[in-house]
RNA sequence: CGGGGAGUGGCGCAGCCUGGUAGCGCAUCUGUUUUGGGAACAGAGGGUCGCAGGUUCGAAUCCUGUCUCCCCGACCA
């Protein structure tokens, strides 16, 4: 069967994965090591995903803001652990003017800055100053900020939408009176992004803690969600972590309590990025392209007029325009229908082509039998193909359709997210004893072992760790909702004490 | 950051070894004929060969440096 893309999925995913960016114009190379332009189809997505996200987190109370891109270096060394984690990756702006020198602009030896500043690789530090000028009293608690921001980590291996070096993301900071409640908010934020991940991104998730040698830089706890792409790696599509006060003791968040002691705040800290992008394309694309879940799509309905150059077009136009705009009338997920009329001059079956790799969940297509008939063709993203290997064109009257609109957008939301649910519990094994043979050889889609385990540290862990390393696999987490342990350790033979997931990662 | 591969019109590539007027396919533009499952023919436009030095009468080609991308490793909220 002919495919919109050269490159299948099972013929080499990685290249497959780029070409879905390239083809659906998502992003493209900006001749800035690891950085990416993000061209307006794959923008749009992400402002769909910030619409969605921003009203949830608004939701929770909390409160949107905007720090600094410059963090002063001083900043990341009032925490040991911070800095030990962000040091090797971190972009220094040293001065602040250029200089022509023998022609050449360099930066001027006279403009040196007296403190360098670091480019935010996120934000712990600069809002934790905020919040120790912002808390004084028990009353100022809990303190929810959020912020919308492009962060910058150097990169050693960059790979478009899911490690760049510089990204877009929202970071979430929260300071509380203790730990009882920021642990709630850790946990509020994850449930909040597996809500999330799960109905907008129709792309199923783990939601889990992290063991400790995953754990952010100065964390007690991380939490992330994880998504199993289609060749079974996972990706880590979220995170939400329970600081404790260790910066609170680093910037001197405090407050006086109703006893009039002073406190160290509990802090949290939860975000998650454009990296998501790059989860949906691996977990719904497929050898034609992107399927761009509905809520997300930045266009859900676009019509392609069938347009001959002939006095036929005026009454197809007419007719699309008429169809467009009782088509934005509707409503789907509670929000007015995105639709498109594309009237660009190039001929219907390309245009057709580019809408299928660009994922649009539902191409209309209109010309002069359908003007005459009172019909549609519908082309639905979700199902391209008729059993026998067509493309499935259904001719339908324009009012069936127009009535069933955003049934059928639930219907492919849902659809997708059933798809990419039966191959994620499909994809994850309970009883692999011999890791070494299950994910023997690199070819094979071998996806997740969960395991118990009896969580053990240190040098224990260590070990653990550079065992499984040596099989390219990692722990990605302890999943909350998995049934308690029940045998012993997988690695010590000791009593466990929860199940983790293993898996390849991205 | 280490090892390997690659950078030549928008995209995919040839040319490089053995230096001598920059080519092919697709795409684009114009015209004609077409048109409901990725149209055909004819003509046309578009590249200082990633960038910077060097060797040479002459460099896409040889040498040095550098940037970017891909794969493997190390690293990685």
């Amino acid at each position: 069967m002919k495919h919109a893309l050269s490159t299948t999925r099972t013929q080499n995913f990685a290249d497959w994965y780029q070409e879905v960016i390239a083809e659906a114009d998502l992003a493209e190379e900006s001749g800035v090591r690891g950085c990416m332009v993000i061209r307006p189809w794959g923008y749009g997505i992400w402002e769909r995903i910030q619409k969605l996200m921003d009203a949830q987190i608004k939701m929770a109370g909390v409160e949107n803001c905007y720090f600094p891109l410059f963090i002063p270096l001083s900043f990341f060394e009032k925490e040991a652990d911070h800095v030990e984690g962000f040091a090797k990756e971190m972009a220094v702006v040293t001065h602040h003017r250029l200089k022509s020198i023998n022609g050449k602009l360099t930066p001027d030896p006279d403009s040196k800055l007296e403190e360098p500043l670091v480019v935010r690789p996120t934000s712990e530090t600069v809002i934790g100053a905020a919040m120790s000028r912002w808390i004084q009293s028990w009353r100022d608690l809990p303190m929810l900020t959020n912020q919308w921001a492009n962060v910058v980590r150097w990169e050693m291996r960059t790979r478009m939408f899911l490690r760049t070096s510089e990204f877009l993301w929202q970071e979430g900071h929260t300071a509380h009176a203790d730990k009882a409640e920021a642990m709630a908010e850790t946990l509020r934020a994850l449930e909040m992004y597996r809500a999330f991940a799960e109905g907008p991104l129709a792309m199923p998730v783990v939601a889990g803690e992290k063991p400790e040698n995953e754990r952010f830089p100065g964390a007690d706890a991380t939490y992330s969600i994880e998504a199993m792409m289609q060749d079974g790696k996972a990706l880590q599509a979220g995170t939400s972590h329970y600081l404790g006060t260790t910066f609170a003791e680093a910037a001197g968040i405090r407050y006086q309590d109703k006893d009039g002691g002073l406190q160290l705040c509990h802090t949290t800290s939860w975000g998650v990025s454009t990296r998501m992008i790059g989860g949906v394309i691996m977990v719904h694309g497929d050898d034609d392209g992107l399927r761009c879940p509905p809520q997300i799509a930045p266009q859900q309905i676009v019509i392609v007029p069938m347009l001959r150059d002939n006095d036929e077009d005026a009454a197809v136009i007419d007719y699309a325009r008429a169809l467009a705009s009782e088509l934005r009338g509707l409503t789907a997920f509670g929000e007015p229908v995105r639709v498109l009329l594309d009237t660009k001059a190039i001929k219907a079956s390309n245009k057709r082509w580019a809408w299928v790799k660009k994922g649009a969940p539902l191409i209309v297509e209109v010309g002069p039998r359908d003007v005459a008939g009172g019909n549609v063709a519908v082309i639905r993203r979700d199902r391209l193909y008729t059993a026998d290997g067509k493309l499935s064109s259904a001719i339908t009257a324009r009012g069936d359709f127009v009535a069933a609109a955003s049934a059928t957008l639930d219907d492919i939301q849902s659809s997708l997210y059933s798809e990419a649910k039966a191959r994620l519990e499909a994809g994850i094994r309970r009883d692999v004893t011999d890791l070494a043979a299950h994910y023997a050889g690199d070819e094979k889609i071998v996806g997740w072992v969960e395991v118990q385990w009896a969580r053990p540290t240190g040098d224990a862990l260590d070990a653990i760790v550079q065992q499984l390393k040596t099989l390219k696999i990692t722990m990605r987490n302890a999943p909350l909702d998995a049934a308690p342990a029940d045998g012993p350790c997988f690695f010590t033979g000791e009593p466990a004490v929860e199940r983790i997931l293993i898996g390849r990662t991205y």
